[in-house]
RNA sequence: GCUGACGUGGUGGAAUUGGUAGACACGCUGGUCUAAGAAGCCAGUGGAGUAAAAUCUGUGCGAGUUCGAGUCUCGCCGUCAGCACCA
């Protein structure tokens, strides 16, 4: 057999598959769809990477194993065009962003064909393509029709390299997600859509799809569902000209008695309110301009000294027992999260235990472990340190105390709620739940993104562009450059700012506002279903038909940001009746990175970057493909090895050398046919669980077992063929068609069958262990008695545990010993318990 | 700090319900082929031990449950990921 040449023989099945169509999706309506998902990616400049080529041959090999199993798969590709790096090149270049993206495009397309996957390449779509972003646009518009697009003027992070305002999931530790810039705090009026809105419905639904476990929980503490009361103390005052309350939020109302001081964070609007009665009000005010200088970060750091001030001539009344407490501002309590005021409880709360002891303020018991005995009165919070950070450390739940005869040796939860019926009662409290998560900001002062189809309007205020007006193309701008300023590149064109306004015909000015780049992948895998619909985002019937995504490849970045907003999107296209399932995603897959040969991430400045184009020169793309899924679990990260691939390679070539064995008529001998049976079932069982490598081990073992056979049968090749072939589909095409001439293609044939009976061995290693350490195997029939073991194992025991033994490996062991117990598993094993 | 996951040879990693630990592969060692090398092919490969066996020991550390623990329970130690003053 000639050596496997993988350039000829890779290139030629490639052309053929596109030529004879194989791989494309059919419409038809009444096949039982498959749709397999990989993300789609941002068509850089440096084309594709390993990542690249772990995701999508990942998708393929399920696509593949689908698609034999008798599905009409839907795989397709795509690129999230829009972005910045296309922008920056522009910018330097002075040439418009489109050029470059195109040419990203086709290269990425040249270089993922390479791969060998099974993409429908008729479906591909182009987020930056106006005939795609009408449809981005036409969402929006429903968006703000709904109510859930709004424009606001809030503190926003604002990237000072990239000059634009970022959404809260694109900050990382306080930086910018693309460029690793300390991000600052801007006030601007932004656009924003009311994810919060549906934050509920994020958390519940995902008790409804097959992901992993933690990505479910990074997206609900993402989202950060708290249950608590808002509680209102009354300020008390000299000089106050109306009556003013302190609105706390609080998730430990049964802590209310040990409350000895309220905290206003300093932005909290009611300082303004209480201004006159505060008689220390320029020491306040002045400690409230530091704050708002402080950076996030610094105000953030968690190992930085709390500080505060208190505000003299005030105080703010518990509603629970008339105690007058002193009221401070300190930075410590978030402006942007519940009331921007919290009721401080040293003794049951960390934070407020560390403010309580710099400041010297008191505190008091009022949970206690036991049974609510302890009875102190309020203490200086030196007196018992180990115990009071023993109880402020995390949720400290016990019996309530020296809190009134009322609710005194109530459990926590219990306190929780009678508490909250009397404040309800009494009308000072009320339940509420808080997010942590806030809406998303999504306006972007850049050039290259989707233009907001929104005219502003003296009169008639914001108003959408009128759908057939759709798309809004992106204006040619001279200047690519960010302003800066706050403005898009796009508030430069008056030709195109200046407009008039579709509901009353005055003169009006365009939103100059782009999208963010998340906006196009939000609902990519809608688009993909009816890639070329100009009269809808995608046919009603195709939608219902191919939707949910069955499963969905990716990488974990993702996790908070595209999973998340990309959920959204799909809910509120469901509110709007236009697709049919509230959750996108039915299955989740992620991966790990790659890591380059020295174990450090692979990065240019490192030298240790792999090229997907220089393995598949070298060794071919089924090398490629099966090394990287052999590498180890799919959803683990792994290191690049060069000898290892070496030992796929092998593992490719001898699969090649088959093709020397004699084939046989004949049937294959008993034990090869166990062998291929169980095969069969771990490859296909493997595959579904996308356990990649451990099918591929098994494969492993199969070719060695038929390497060391003369002959094979013409039924075991082509079994093991098809097997292999989501793996490695150009090489078992090959072979395929060089043992059956003029077939159709191996990828569109029947997935083997198995057959439970023949995987059963019928004779078994059973395992003999005294005191549960083997002593021997033997080799027996299956469904063996323990007295056909016994006896086999020339061993008697009798009433009262006296052994007569033959066995000659036994025989140390046993001769003389009395037996306790015998444990005798079927088909396992036997234990003699001396 | 909190939450979650995980610790198995020189390396990547296997191991239904607790029942032969280390499958498969890399690497390494020896052999074969070769003028030589590369690539193949054959054999060996957790550690200790032996001429070879036998045997002992071994899944981060320490205890426990069990006839029997990589797997279950508790306590440490370590690694990774996410969150990070969210009251």
């Amino acid at each position: 057999m000639k050596k496997y040449d993988h350039k000829k023989i890779e290139k030629k099945w490639q052309e053929e598959w596109e030529k004879q169509e194989i791989y494309k999706t059919s419409d038809d309506l009444t096949k039982k769809k498959f749709y397999t998902l990989v993300e789609f990616p941002y068509p850089s400049g440096t084309g594709v990477h390993v990542g690249h080529a772990k995701g999508h041959n990942a998708v393929d090999v399920y696509a593949r194993y689908k698609r034999m199993n008798g599905y009409n798969v839907l795989i397709p590709m795509g690129f999230d065009a829009f972005g910045l790096p296309a922008e920056n090149f522009a910018i330097k270049n002075k040439k418009h962003p489109s050029e470059f993206t195109q040419e990203n495009i086709n290269n990425f397309i040249k270089q993922i064909k390479k791969f060998g996957c099974s993409f429908d390449w008729s479906r591909t779509i182009d987020t930056t393509d106006p005939k795609y972003y009408k449809w981005t646009q036409w969402i929006f518009l429903k968006l703000f029709e709904m109510g859930l697009a709004y424009e606001k003027e809030a503190p926003i992070n604002w990237c000072p390299s990239c000059k634009t305002g970022l959404a809260n999931e694109e900050v990382i530790n306080g930086k910018c997600e693309r460029c690793d810039s300390n991000v600052e705090q801007r006030n601007m009026k932004q656009w924003f859509l009311k994810i919060t809105e549906y934050a509920e419905r994020l958390i519940k639904d995902l008790d409804d799809v097959n992901w992993p476990e933690y990505i479910k929980t990074s997206q609900k503490n993402w989202i950060g569902k708290s249950e608590g009361v808002e509680i209102e103390f009354n300020v008390s005052a000299e000089a106050l000209a109306k009556a003013e309350k302190i609105t706390v939020f609080t998730t430990r109302l049964d802590t209310i008695f040990g409350c000895t001081y309220v905290v206003l964070a300093p932005e909290n609007k009611i300082i303004d309110n209480l201004k006159s009665s505060i008689t220390n009000i320029s020491e306040v005010e002045k400690y409230i301009e530091i704050a708002k200088n402080k950076k996030d970060l610094e105000r953030t750091d968690l190992n930085k000294d709390k500080s505060g001030v208190k505000l003299e001539g005030i105080f703010a009344i518990n509603p629970f027992n008339n105690e007058k407490l002193e009221i401070w501002v300190a930075d410590y309590v978030l402006g942007s999260y519940g009331t921007g005021a919290v009721m401080a409880v040293p003794a049951h709360d960390e934070r407020d235990m560390e403010f309580a002891k710099k400041y010297n303020l008191k505190s008091k018991i009022v949970i206690s472990k036991k049974t609510g005995s302890i009875d102190s009165n309020y203490f200086e919070l030196s007196e018992d340190e180990k115990l009071l950070s023993e109880m402020s450390a995390g949720n400290y739940d016990g019996r309530v105390c020296n809190s009134g005869k009322e609710f005194n040796g109530l459990t926590s939860e219990q306190a929780r709620r009678i508490m909250l019926e009397k404040a309800e009662k009494e009308g000072f409290g009320k339940r509420k739940i808080n997010y942590k998560f806030r809406d998303w900001l999504f306006s972007r002062q850049r050039y290259w993104g989707e233009p907001i189809p929104i005219v502003h309007c003296e009169k008639c205020g914001n108003v959408p562009v009128p759908e057939n007006e759709l798309p809004l193309l992106l204006p040619e701008v001279e200047n690519y450059e960010p302003t800066g300023t706050g403005d898009s590149p796009l508030a430069a064109i008056d030709s195109w700012v200046n407009t008039t306004c579709p509901k009353c015909g005055c003169g009006a000015k365009r939103e100059t506002n782009t999208m963010p780049q998340w906006a196009g992948s939000s609902w990519y895998f809608l688009r993909y279903i009816d890639p070329k619909n100009d009269k809808a985002l995608a046919s009603q019937e195709k939608l219902k038909h191919f939707m949910p995504v069955d499963i969905y490849f990716g990488g974990a970045e993702h996790t908070t940001v595209h999973l998340l907003y990309s959920r959204f999107w799909n809910k509120v296209l469901y509110d709007a009746g236009v697709v049919s399932v509230s959750e996108p995603y039915k299955r989740r897959v992620q991966h790990g990175l790659i890591a380059g040969e020295d174990g450090r991430k692979m990065s240019k400045r490192w030298g240790n970057v792999i090229n997907p184009d220089d393995v598949i020169e070298q060794y071919g793309a089924d090398t490629m493909r099966t090394y990287i899924m052999f590498m180890g679990p799919y959803s683990e990260g792994g290191i690049w090895s060069t000898t290892a691939i070496n030992g796929v390679n092998r593992f490719i070539n001898r699969v090649w050398l088959l093709q020397d064995k004699e084939i046989s008529s004949d049937d294959d001998d008993k034990e090869t046919i166990t062998l291929l049976h169980k095969t069969i079932k771990k490859v296909g069982e493997d595959i579904e669980n996308v356990s990649y490598h451990t099918a591929l081990a098994q494969l492993m073992i199969l070719l060695n077992h038929i390497s060391s056979k003369e002959k094979i049968s013409k039924n075991l090749f082509k079994t093991y063929l098809q097997l292999l072939a989501p793996f490695a589909p150009h090489i078992t095409e090959e072979i395929w068609n060089n043992i059956n001439p003029n077939n159709q293609s191996i990828h569109i044939s029947t997935w083997p069958k198995y057959n439970e009976e023949l995987i059963q061995e019928e004779d078994i290693n059973f395992v003999v262990s005294i005191n549960g350490k083997m002593r021997d195997i033997i080799k027996i029939n299956k469904d063996k008695t323990q007295d056909d073991i016994l006896e086999a194992l020339q061993i008697k025991v009798d009433s009262v545990g006296n052994v007569d033994v033959h066995h000659t490996k036994l025989i140390s062991y046993l001769e003389g010993q009395n037996i306790k117990k015998i444990i005798f598993v079927k088909n396992k094993m036997i234990n003699f318990v001396i």
